[in-house]
DNA sequence: CTTGGAATGTCAACAAGGCTGACATAATAT
DNA sequence: ATATTATGTCAGCCTTGTTGACATTCCAAG
C-alpha cells in the first residue's frame, strides 16, 4: 500500500518478498499467460474450437486411456462442461471412447490419428514459445520458474501435477 | 512424440530444453494459474464480481486516472466488454470516471475508497500466496521465475509489462 | 469555421464455456 | 435386493468475450 514500507524489512536479503516484488510477480503471471495462450488459441479458433478442447486434447493425449472420471479431476469443471466438448471432439472423430473392460461403466478415451495430429499442431505451436523463452531466460533460471509454479499450485493440483512427473 | 528421442540431445547441457521439460512447463504453468486465481475468484464471487472485475481494479489501482483506452491496450478486450464492467464498478461505487481537463473526450479511472478496499481484499489474498510461493522457493527462484515470464510475453505486453516495473 | 477523425458510450445479438439441477442408464459393490 | 458409482443428457442461467451499428463529444487540421 504504502510505496515507502517494504513488507518485510527484516535484516536478510528478503527484498525479494517485498510487496512491489509480489505485484510484478502477478503481473508478470497475467502478461505470461496471455503469451502462453495466443498461438494455440489462434489455432484453435482455425478449427472451430476453444481452450477446452485444447486443454481435453493435451491430457488425453498425455494419459491415453484416462476415464472421463480422472480427466474431471484434472480439469477441475463439471461433467456437463467437459462432456459437451467431449461429445464434439467425438463427433468430429479426434477423440474415441471405449468401454472400460474391467469396469464397463467407464469410458476410456484416446486420440485418433486425427486428434494426435491436431495435438501436435497446439503442442508445437506451444512448445515453441516455451523453448524460445527457456533458451532465453537459461537453464537456472528454468529451474526457478519451475520451482515456483510449483508452490503456487493447490495440493490437489500439486499432486496430479507431481503424478504426471512420474510417468 | 516417441519418447526415446529428446528434441535437442546436444552435447552441451540443454537437456532442459527437451519435450518432457517442455512439457512440465506447460503444465506447470496450468496448474499454477488455476492456483493463481482461486483465491481472488472466492472473493469475487462472494461480492457478485467476476475475473474481468479484478483486472480492471487491479490495474486502475496501479495506474489512478488511467484512461479507459489505456486499459483497453493493457487488458486486451473490446471496449464493449470492458465498459459492461466499468459500469456496474461506477454504479456500485467503486470506480470513479472524470473527464480529462486536457482532452476532454478522456475518461480517467480511479478507485473510490470502497473500490480500493476491494482490491486490497484482492491483493491481501494474492499476494498472501504469491508470497508464501515465493519464500518456499527462494530468491534464485524468484529470479528465475520471473525471467522466463517475461521472455513468455508477447512483445507489446512485455512493453506494458516493463512500463509498470519502470513507475 | 467546417469537417474529419479520435475517444467514448451504448444498444443489440451472439457464442464459448463455466455453472446448477434433475433425471436416466448401466454396472459394480454391499 | 439395494445402494452407489460412472457416465450421459436436457434445460436453463451467468460471465465474459465477440461484431456491428450508431450517437456524442471534442480536438485538430484544412
Amino acid at each position: 500500500m504504502n510505496p515507502t514500507s517494504p513488507s518485510r524489512p527484516s535484516g536478510e536479503s528478503l527484498l525479494f518478498l517485498t510487496d512491489d516484488q509480489l505485484r510484478l510477480g502477478i503481473e508478470a503471471m497475467f502478461f505470461a499467460y496471455r503469451g502462453f495462450t495466443a498461438d494455440p488459441d489462434k489455432i484453435l479458433e482455425s478449427h472451430g474450437y476453444g481452450r477446452a478442447h485444447h486443454r481435453a486434447v493435451h491430457f488425453i493425449n498425455g494419459a491415453p486411456g484416462t476415464t472421463v472420471n480422472n480427466l474431471l479431476n484434472i480439469l477441475g469443471v463439471t461433467k456437463q462442461s467437459l462432456n459437451r466438448v467431449l461429445r464434439t471432439l467425438i463427433e468430429d472423430g479426434l477423440v474415441e471412447s471405449h468401454v472400460g473392460k474391467k469396469d464397463r461403466r467407464e469410458r476410456h478415451l484416446y486420440l485418433t490419428d486425427k486428434g494426435k495430429s491436431l495435438e501436435a499442431e497446439l503442442s508445437n505451436a506451444q512448445q515453441h514459445r516455451m523453448r524460445a523463452a527457456y533458451r532465453q531466460a537459461g537453464p537456472d533460471a528454468v529451474s526457478g520458474f519451475r520451482r515456483v509454479l510449483e508452490a503456487m499450485m493447490d495440493p490437489e493440483l500439486l499432486q496430479a501435477y507431481s503424478t504426471l512427473r512420474q510417468d
